[in-house]
DNA sequence: CCAAAAAGCTGCTATATGTCATCTTATTAT
DNA sequence: ATAATAAGATGACATATAGCAGCTTTTTGG
């Protein structure tokens, strides 16, 4: 992991919204324990936080950034499933069964988290279980969402799915309706589950159509409306 | 509902597997609260045991049969999250969150179940961590599954999806190289997010090149490996 | 600052898939 | 039993998408 550690902390845990939710259940004191066994990095645009197949040991609640949810198949091709912006609770889809990464996190523009020891968050949740159920509350929500992604992904041709696609980044992403993408194409089109040739042309096409001003990584929603309608026909 | 209410009680509770299960962690008294509130049901083919957008008051222990999970769109379309076999815990999806079922689920074909009362469940639950982890391993197998499942249909083409289908059908869910189906084409086309026709194209393919011999409702594997590497190209 | 590499763009062609029309075979209900 | 209906099958055709080649622009590294 080419994370960089930093000497002083990288912002302060009293403020930490991950912290402020765990007190509601549990003694500050309990947090501390936990807190003591966790550490900040810093991940570069591009880095790993987690890799499919790897033992999974932690937690990273992330304070800054964006990171993409993705699944690689044998032969390399990526699937995106979700993307994600800050605060949001990564890698919890382990907590329950599994011991190995399902699929790999990585930082998609430069992300500031903290990495929580697994075993410990897990014998303190055991000890207070409505603890233990907003944990949970917290952890399903990304499979879900991804489920829905994927039905989205399945009913719509690419059209649609770029639409949806836009529509998320601007609204649940970048919060705007104007924004620069931290993603490539390629990775816009692990997310619609085309070929890359295929996000340019639409994308283009939209942009002629006048419903998006597309200027390599700049791009402004013009007409939400019809944007709205394509990704509602499919 | 139109599930049938038999007058004696179609199955002893004592051999039931949520029983067993159950019973390792929690005592038999408080398993019996559970039991008491809970009631035997019968669900023929094509009926509705759970339905999207109702209220999630119960979870289902499936004993016998086989259900589908799925999905349907504003317009009526059907997307087949996954096909699961008894025994298994339905509807769990909903322990978290939710108050209303993001899907529904139906009987492919004559089913008997166990409707519990999710309230008294939940309740039993947070007085015993290891029960409630225990739940949850249950519940999040379903949505780990369909989630692998749509991976499968964003890499592959309809060729390889199908054979997957078939794969996890005699390998999941019937347990036989040979097997007589339970859904219809369209329901294999529900579940591949594919035509109604290109599932019989392509069933009629695999039957032309002897890799299965397709007669009606009635499949057979004959040649596991080419199906194998089908499946695998995509 | 410049070369090299990667990312983005465009149009063309091949192909997989959806849609439609027609027909046959099973189910279902009367 | 028989008509009515649904499910399954087949082939022809239209279309969305992938893949390729060649090009420009942007990014990266020395």
């Amino acid at each position: 992991m080419s994370a960089t550690v930093p000497h002083s902390r990288l912002y302060n845990c009293d403020d930490c919204l991950f912290r402020i939710i765990s007190c509601q259940y549990i003694a500050p004191s309990e947090f501390e324990k936990l807190r003591e066994r966790s550490v900040q990095l810093r991940f570069k645009k591009g880095e790993a936080i987690f890799k499919q197949g790897a033992r999974a040991t932690h937690l990273a609640f992330l304070q800054k950034g964006v990171v993409k949810f993705f699944y690689e198949d044998d032969k390399g091709k990526n699937l995106i499933l979700t993307i994600t912006k800050s605060p949001s609770l990564l890698g919890g889809a382990n907590i329950f069964n599994e011991s190995v990464n399902l699929f790999s996190i990585y930082a998609v523009e430069d992300c500031e988290l903290c990495m929580i020891d697994m075993q410990m968050l897990k014998e303190i949740a055991l000890t207070n279980n409505k603890f233990l159920m907003k944990l949970l509350e917290l952890v399903t929500g990304m499979f879900k969402e991804s489920i829905l992604n994927f039905i989205n992904l399945a009913h719509k041709q690419v059209n649609g799915r770029i639409a949806d696609i836009i529509l998320y980044l601007s609204g649940s992403v970048y919060r705007s309706p104007g924004f620069t993408l931290t993603l490539s194409r390629k990775e816009l089109s692990e997310f619609a589950g085309c070929s890359t040739e295929n996000v340019i042309h639409t994308l283009s096409r939209f942009h002629k159509e006048g419903i998006l001003t597309v200027k390599g990584k700049s791009i402004t929603i013009n007409d939400f409306e019809r944007l709205t309608k394509i990704s509602k026909i499919g």
